[in-house]
DNA sequence: GAGGCTAGTGTCAGCCGCTGACACTTGACA
DNA sequence: TGTCAAGTGTCAGCGGCTGACACTAGCCTC
């Protein structure tokens, strides 16, 4: 904690310890996604994991806290991308439209940061692991909890509104985040596992919130149904 | 699975056998929870639970998956009570307004199943280490998906639409939960534990979707506010 | 009411996730 | 070059959870 530190945060230069550790910890991510997408989560044992890199299992828990936090690290990333790219949309645009745009507007960024650690296709791979196996959907949820409580505050800040005492922010994002699960989990379950047909879930996704809370599905049904599927 | 089957399901004579057995189930329930609130989650032990009931582990593991079962037991009641209520809604109704009257009409029936098994004062008290505990939040949120799935599933039957084609259902349940856990996080981090608390404050955060979604929070934001707290 | 049948239980052994303690190695920096 | 701290391996141990097997106790039949 009282430790020597560097101007800029580290930036500058990387050191060769630091660069070793950054290497260990990628080598950690990728072994564990290789085995996880291959053998399944339940059916890969940290002791594996550390194995494929040659360290030690006390080792890898220096680098993750549980087995579930090595195989979330990857969405972990596409999360950052997306808080940052919601602290960066204009503030006189509408908060839900804020979101809106950040999530699909962020999509080359989380591509290439996570393209930067592993290869896109494992990435989404992993996915429909993590939406198939309880303990990691358990965690992952639990993770997306937290991730709205941060944009509920950016959100509130940028409105400025007291975030405890206006439960706009909370609920807004709340709903938010349940529509973007939904098509996490519709993208995971179908056939195209690629960027764009999440991207374009989303995108529909998005669109059918207004319709779904309208008070009657029966008379404007047709109405707001671009397209099937 | 070849069992003698019963005519009715189990309703008529219970059975000596079957007495029993309900009984260890709810001592485990009652012990666990008991335990929980005064060490926490995670002070306590599935050892410490089975030798309060005076069972061997291996005994509570057959009647719970996992020690966090035991602590959602209670909440998966209310869940219960509330996918009934949906179903029982009138059918001319618009499908958020019957997801809202659901839950703020079944509160008796869930005081009166929860009250049968533990004091609700407990109850309540364990709502708070939910929410305090990761691995509990996590098992929570995740029961929570699947209880918006089923409830997804209602509403689709309800509405006459097909839930794999239409995103519609899944996005208004999603949308709901997300705001139906604010109130649960609110009510659990405030200093009002009481049912009429957070009855109250489901009540108002549904009443805050429609502002919170609107284009503008700056121009009506004071109008959409009842009351603050 | 004695018999067999089966559901439920305890015991035991063992895997796996995870942690604290301690000794050792290796990059950093004077 | 020598000192210091950061990082690692080893070891021992706890707690959640499971399969196997033997035992006990309700149930049902004759």
């Amino acid at each position: 904690m009282d430790t020597v530190r560097t101007v800029v945060g580290a930036l500058p230069r990387p050191g060769l310890r630091e660069r070793k550790k950054q290497q260990t910890r990628d080598a950690l991510v990728r072994a564990a996604l290789d085995l996880i997408v291959t053998r399944g989560y339940d059916g890969t044992t940290v002791d594996d994991i550390a194995a494929a890199v040659d360290v030690s299992q006390r080792t890898f828990f220096r680098y993750f806290a549980s087995k579930e936090e090595v195989a979330l690290f990857v969405p972990g990333l596409a999360e950052q991308r997306i808080t940052e790219a919601v602290r960066a949309r204009p503030r006189d645009e509408a908060p839900l439209e804020a979101l809106r745009r950040a999530v699909l507007d962020s999509w080359d960024a989380i591509g290439e940061a996570v393209g930067r650690l592993v290869p896109m296709e494992l990435h989404m791979r992993v996915y429909r692991v993590i939406e198939s196996t309880p303990a990691l959907l358990a965690a992952h949820l639990r993770r997306s909890a937290e991730l709205e409580e941060e944009l509920a505050a950016i959100i509130a800040a940028r409105e400025g509104v007291d975030v405890d005492s206006d439960p706009r922010p909370r609920i807004l994002v709340a709903a938010f985040g349940g529509v973007i699960r939904v098509a996490e989990r519709l993208w995971s379950a179908g056939d195209d596992l690629s960027e764009e047909a999440l991207r374009e879930l989303m995108r529909t996704c998005l669109d059918h919130v207004g319709p779904a809370l309208a008070a009657n599905w029966r008379t404007d049904a047709s109405l707001n149904r671009p397209h099937e599927t």
